[in-house]
DNA sequence: AAAACGGACAACCGCAAGCCT
DNA sequence: GAGGCTTGCGGTTGTCCGTTT
């Protein structure tokens, strides 16, 4: 059985809130090892109103253990998707339907391209982005093989590169703009001597300088 | 070798829309 | 029509892991 259930089952046996030395214990791990994260280990109550219950559901968070991937797997395989909430509790999960059904949509379902995205992926994204925005799940129904979310991450990716090269562009202009009115001032001649053996791109002029 | 940093991507959260009773 | 529930979407955060210092 899964780590994570067994987990679970001691949990809700001694009905005590987990610390990390009884998910350590549980895990089999000594003190020493790598410790666990309080994602994985925090279960939240969540009530519920349907009867067949009867009590609180425990749901759990964080990383998917490969043991849950593959009850996931083999209950959809069997019965398809339909509501994620009858998913999440009848294939023993102790997940929220929210939960499974984003793992299987980002991760497990058939047919999900991993890696790097193709120069054709990128200039596709690049182009319906400007057509539609940031309607991720629109762009990703263009991509084959892709979700909404490896798009949105592929292009918070291509933004944060952007603005970076964008950024140290403009810090190497401003830098040489300073150093040129430095040159045309009569200051400027004192200081070529002070500035020989610097960079040119600005980026390594003296603190001094580039604060003045 | 260890700590710090940064990139990639997985996962959660809140909200809105749609559906059902 | 109102209210509750489920699903889908987009924004944000967390975690892992490789690289750099």
């Amino acid at each position: 059985m899964a780590v994570s259930v067994v987990m679970l089952d001691h949990i809700a046996d001694t009905n005590a809130k987990p610390d990390y030395q009884t998910c350590l214990a549980v895990k089999g791990k000594q003190s020493t090892a790598a410790p666990v994260t309080e994602s994985v280990i925090l279960l939240k109550k969540r009530p519920s109103k349907d009867e067949s219950v009867g009590h609180e559901i425990m749901v759990r968070k964080g990383p998917w253990e490969p043991e849950e991937d593959s009850i996931l797997s083999a209950y959809v395989k069997e019965h398809g998707t339909g509501c994620w909430r009858k998913v999440a509790e009848r294939s023993g999960l102790h997940r929220s339907g929210k939960s499974c059904r984003l793992r299987w949509i980002n991760y497990l379902r058939p047919g999900i391209k991993r890696g790097n995205f193709t120069d054709v992926e990128e200039m596709t994204v690049i182009k319906l982005h400007n057509e539609l925005g940031n309607r991720w799940s629109k762009i990703a129904s263009q991509l084959p093989g892709r979700t909404d979310n490896d798009v949105k991450n592929f292009w918070n990716q291509f933004v944060r590169k952007q603005e970076k090269s964008k950024k140290k562009q403009l810090a190497c202009l401003e830098a040489n703009k300073i150093k040129n009115q430095l040159i045309k001032s009569n200051l400027g001649e004192k200081l070529q001597v002070e500035m020989a053996g610097f960079a040119v791109d600005g980026m390594n002029l003296p603190h001094r300088i580039i604060s003045s």
